[in-house]
Parts: C-alpha cells; structure tokens; sequence
RNA sequence: GCGCCCGUAGCUCAAUCGGAUAGAGCAACGGCCUUCUAAGCCGUAGGUUGCGGGUUCGAUUCCUGCCGGGCGUACCA
C-alpha cells in the first residue's frame, strides 16, 4: 500500500515538472509513512514539506497541485492536505480488510520473509566462559542473541547461530585448578582454599565425579602441593601470585595427561551444563566454536602471518604488537607476548578472521556492555586483514540488574553467591524470563524485577498478552458449546460490517504486523514486536469488553469472530517468535 | 584525563533512521461484573524531553558546550 502511495505521488510528481510548475532538476525523495494519529488517515507524506524550498513555493500549495495531478486510485478512500502541507490518504475499508483473509490464509508463516531469501548471517551470543553456571546476566544477551535471530530467520535470513567458547586462557587455568583443589579435599585433604579460586558448589560436584570415576590416580598430599607456595591474600600475600602458583604445582604434579583430564573434566561438566541451561530457556545454536581450536588449526598463526605481510606488525621488548592505532584505536595492542604465549586479543582476530572466512553476509556479534572497548580494535583487525568491517555488526547488552521486590540482589560469579539463570527460570518461569528481557532497549540498562515477573495479574504484560490468545480460544470453545456456528468464509465476506472504532483500529493495527516485525529484525530491536503485542492485546482487551461476539446476528457474529481469529493468529506467530508460549487457556 | 552508552510523567520504559497535539504500563484518583474469563474494560490527573546555544518550515531525534549516571581505557579472559 505503502508502495502504491509512493507511486501515485511519484506519477504526480512526474506531470508537475512536465507541466513547469516543478523544475525538471529537482531532487524528490518520496516517503510515504504511517500515520501517528488516525485522525491523520493512515498513511501521510511530507513531500510537499521537503520540495517547497528547493521548489520555492509555499507547501500547502504545493500539496494541492501535486492532489490536483494525483492518478485515481480505486484503493484510496479520499485525501487532504493537513497541517503545514501533509498529504493525508485514508484507505478504503474494504482494502484494509483484506488483511484478515491474507493472515488466515497465512497462518503461521504470515508476516514472514521467504526461507533463505535475504542472505546468511552468523549471529554469535552468550559466549560466556564456561567457568560456571550462567547468571542472571548471561540471560539477557541469551534472550536477545535468540530472539534476534528468530526475527531474522523470519525476515528472510539464513541464520548461523553460534556460542564461541573461551576454553583457553588463565581463568580456565583457575577453574582447573580449583576443581583438582575441591578433589584433593574430597580424598581427606585439608587446607585453605585460595581466595581467588571458584568457590561454586558446582566445583564440589565436579571434583566428586572426578573422583568416583579416576579414583585416587591424580592424588598428592596437601603438604606437597602447598610447599613453597607465596601466601595468600588473607594471610598478607598476593591472592594472584598465590594461585599463579598452584596452577604451575597443578601442572608440574600431575603432568600434561593428567592436567588435561582435571581440566576436561571442568570443561565438559560446565559447557553440558550451559548447553542444557541454554536448551531449556529455548536456545538453540548450530555452531559450538572452541577456541582452543584456532591454536590447533593454526588459525591464530595464519591471522598473525597475514597481519604481518600487510605490515601492521612490529616487535618491541620482545612482544609482538599490532599496530592498531593505524586504524583508529587509541594506543596499539599486543597480540604475543615475549615468552611466546598469544593474547586473548589474537584468538579473537584468528576467530573473525575465520568467521568472515566462512563468507557470511554480515556476521553479528552480541556482546555485554563491558566489551565495547574491543570493538575498535577488532575493526582494526579486520580491516588490516583486508576484510569490510562494515560487515562485522556489534550489538551491546546492558546488565539486567535484578531486583527481588525493593532490594537488589547482588551477584558475583566467583563467590557463588549468584543467582543464576536456571534458578531465575525457575523461580518466574520460561515466558516472563524471556518476554522480560527482550522487552527493552539492548542498550537501556535494565530493572528486572522479579515479583512482577512472577506477579498473574494484568501487572505482568506477558500475561496480559498471552490472555488476549486465551481469551479468543475460549470464544471458540464456546463457540462449540452453545448452539453457535461459524463459517469463516461468511465471515470474510461480511467483514465490511465491522465499522465500529473499535473494529477499525484492530483491523488497522493488523496491517501494521509485517513492518512491524521486519523492521523489528533488520534493526535487532524485538521490543518493537513485544510492545507491537502488547498494544494488540490492548486493542483486543478492549474490542471484547465493548462488543459481544457471540449473538444472534449471523453474519455479525462470523465477522467478529473471524476477525477475532486473525488476531489470535498474529499474536500466536509474534508470541513464538519472541520465544513465549501462546496457551489456549489460562 | 580520554573514549563509548545513557538522561523523557512520581516509578519502569516507548516514540516507526528530522514530522503534526511526546505515548504506554505501573502507582494515584473516579467509574464498570444477572452478560463470550473482572487474569479484563472506561475515565481523570500527571511533561520547559538534564541545562544552554546552534542547524530549519519543524528537533526527544542532528551539531556544540556544560551537568549527572554507567561502562571501558590490560603483556586478564
């Protein structure tokens, strides 16, 4: 419709610069958009606004000659000039209501994109190192990492989704480490725990079936293990140097084999974990990347080499740095240092290297708030390696700060005093969780509060959502019951009875769901879609409260319902894509 | 110090890449159940969009300077 519109001024355009009042190298930029205001038609455009300097004519003017010149149109009901010199169209009813047999014909895929139609994306979230559970934190990034890539798919995309999976690096060296500690205690050992280790009680479990499945084999005394190691924190030591220490005792005591199988056995435990967390909470993901597997492919190397011929590598005091600044970051960085390791920094440029290797159109990467320091250097990375940074989209996920009631619940990973995501799904359900998180800004920071998440009243919005879907089924349910029927041929054929404010502003509302939710994905905002549902549920909520459904009028009655079904279709698709069920019944 | 994000009703947040009178929900106040689910609906009140300039037909939106908050500024991951 939208298209049409543009077209009509267009084709008017075209007769006002024949015909002189225009001049014929005038720039036009036809924008047609929704109206904000019903009163306003539904739909408006600004062209005579935008054409009246370069035109130099007065816009109200203007409006009327290009509406003087506009072809006829058998879908417009009628136009106006309005305000400064808007062009208001309204469309005529039957048209608009079109779009209740268009989305019951549909059904499910309404709204949707063609499958594979609109490129491929890789769209990578979470990516939490699997030091632990995941918390309430990680949720956040998961709902939206999801949601955004369920509304691409439903734009037309082919979607990648993948979890990159930080198995190297110092962290899981403490992790390793803590949960050979947990093992030699759980073998009778005694002796303080490092302040700076993993203090979960998922430790304990891991040390334990480590224990039951390797018996004793990776066993020393606590004596040996502690002796000549600097002191801990709390007893006037360096809690860093402290466990620098235990995971170089760690590795020396029980060799290459043995190490490996303390800290597979951390590994593996957590990342099931995540994965199963992950699968419960509705996330899915096609691709699992390790990144202890750019070492081994040599992917790292390859990075580095080609840094290197293209000449952004230099060596001082023995690192090997990237010169980044060359790129717009703020000072360069070090990609290997002088003992040989390689940075954190490196693996990262290794793995974007690959991903742009495995030629997707764009490749997203959604990360927490405190990684937006890293998106200049990446870039850089990129860019140096001869690749479009353009193509590398970062979304930033503010923390969700949790609140149980007035009080804020404090988390912190290493204490294992942390709410985690499984506990919080448990406690508010899959739906809230989901529907919450995604419900703002990725950007705002957020309040989520957990007794409104668990509150069923109409306080809650998931709930006021879902039982607008409810509520339609159940009119169906009583459809049934009572001595009702209803042809739903008969009720697109009379939906031109349905002329109360309420009927139009739904049918309205309806029309919008396909812009709504493409705009929603290309722009990776799906609180456009929750406040979109939200807003229906509201219409609907309203129409059912003004007007029965279910009366003796026949024709009335398979309109409404009819139109009633539309509606619990379109908040069945955009409830699904947001990750919530859609009940039948509450 | 520098960089990025944010600042909108008492609270939590919107505002369709510059549009018309800045909108919802909570909370407050007043109404609506003999009627398809009151888990709902209707109404009232609530604003100098942090502050000051600038750009133009028009600014919450773009530019600039302040104020306030968050994050970052690693040879950590």
């Amino acid at each position: 419709m939208k298209q049409h519109i543009a077209d009509l001024i267009d084709s008017a355009l075209a007769t006002l610069i024949a015909n002189g009042t225009l001049p014929a190298d005038i720039q036009t930029n036809v924008m047609v958009e929704n109206t904000r205001d019903k009163t306003h038609g539904d739909f408006a455009s600004n062209i005579a606004l935008t054409l009246a300097k370069p035109a130099r004519q007065n816009p109200r003017q203007l409006a009327q000659a290009l509406l003087d010149a506009l072809p006829a149109s058998t879908q417009l009901a009628k136009t106006e000039i309005a305000g400064p010199g808007f062009i208001n169209f309204y469309m005529k009813a039957d048209v608009a209501n079109q779009v209740v047999a268009a989305i019951l014909s549909a059904g499910h895929e309404y709204g949707r994109q063609p499958a594979n139609s609109a490129g491929r994306v890789q769209v990578e979230f979470v990516s939490a190192n699997p030091t632990g559970p995941l918390h309430v934190g990680h949720g956040r990034g998961a709902a939206y990492g999801a949601t955004v890539s369920d509304l691409l798919e439903a734009a037309g995309v082919q979607v990648e989704r993948e979890y990159y999976v930080n198995d190297a690096g110092r962290q899981m060296n403490i992790l390793a480490t803590s949960v050979w500690l947990r093992y030699l205690e759980n073998g009778g050992e005694s002796f303080a725990f490092p302040s700076n280790g993993y203090k979960g009680a998922y430790i304990h479990d891991i040390a334990a079936d480590l224990r039951a499945r390797l018996g004793d084999t990776l066993h020393h005394s606590s004596a040996i293990v502690f002796s000549d190691i600097p002191a801990d924190e709390p007893a006037g030591g360096d809690k860093e140097v402290h466990i620098d220490a235990l995971i170089e005792r760690c590795r020396a005591l029980l060799g290459d084999d043995g190490y490996e199988q303390v800290f597979s056995a951390g590994l593996d435990s957590i990342l099931s974990d995540i994965r199963d967390d992950l699968g419960g909470f509705g996330v899915q993901y096609q691709q699992w990347f390790s990144e202890r597997s750019l070492t081994h492919t040599g992917d790292v190397d390859s990075a580095l080499n080609k840094l290197q011929e293209k000449g952004y590598l230099f060596e001082e005091e023995g690192n090997l740095w990237f010169r980044s600044t060359d790129f717009g970051d703020d000072k360069d960085r070090v990609v290997r240092r002088a003992n040989g390791q390689t940075t954190y920094f490196a693996s990262d440029i290794a793995y974007h290297m690959n991903k742009f290797e495995r030629g997707f159109d764009k490749v997203v990467n959604i990360w927490g708030a405190d990684h937006h320091g890293y998106i200049t250097r990446v870039k850089a990375a990129l860019e140096a390696m001869g690749y479009d940074p353009e193509r590398l989209v970062v979304r930033l996920v503010q923390f969700a700060i949790l609140y149980r009631g007035q009080e804020r619940v404090q988390m912190s990973t290493r204490s294992g005093s942390f709410v985690t995501l499984r506990e919080l799904r448990e406690e508010v359900g899959n739906d809230a969780c989901r529907f919450f998180y995604v419900t703002r800004k990725s950007e705002q920071h957020m309040d989520f509060d957990l007794e409104l998440a668990k509150s069923e009243s109409k306080d809650n919005p998931i709930y006021y959502i879902q039982y607008a879907h409810a509520r339609v089924c159940s009119v169906l349910r009583k459809l049934d019951e009572a001595s009702w029927s209803w042809d739903q041929a008969a009720g697109l054929a009379n939906l031109g009875l349905l002329d109360t404010e309420h009927e139009k502003d739904l049918i309205t509302k309806l029309g919008k769901y396909p812009e709504v939710l493409q705009g929603s994905a290309l722009n990776y905002e799906p609180h456009v879609l929750a406040n979109y549902l939200r807003e229906l549920a509201n219409d609907f909520h309203s129409y059912y409260n003004a007007h029965k459904m279910l009366i003796d009028d026949a024709d009335l009655r398979n309109a409404r319902v009819t139109l009633s079904t539309a509606v619990r279709q379109i908040l069945a698709n955009g409830l699904q894509l947001l990750g919530v069920s859609a009940p039948e019944q509450m």
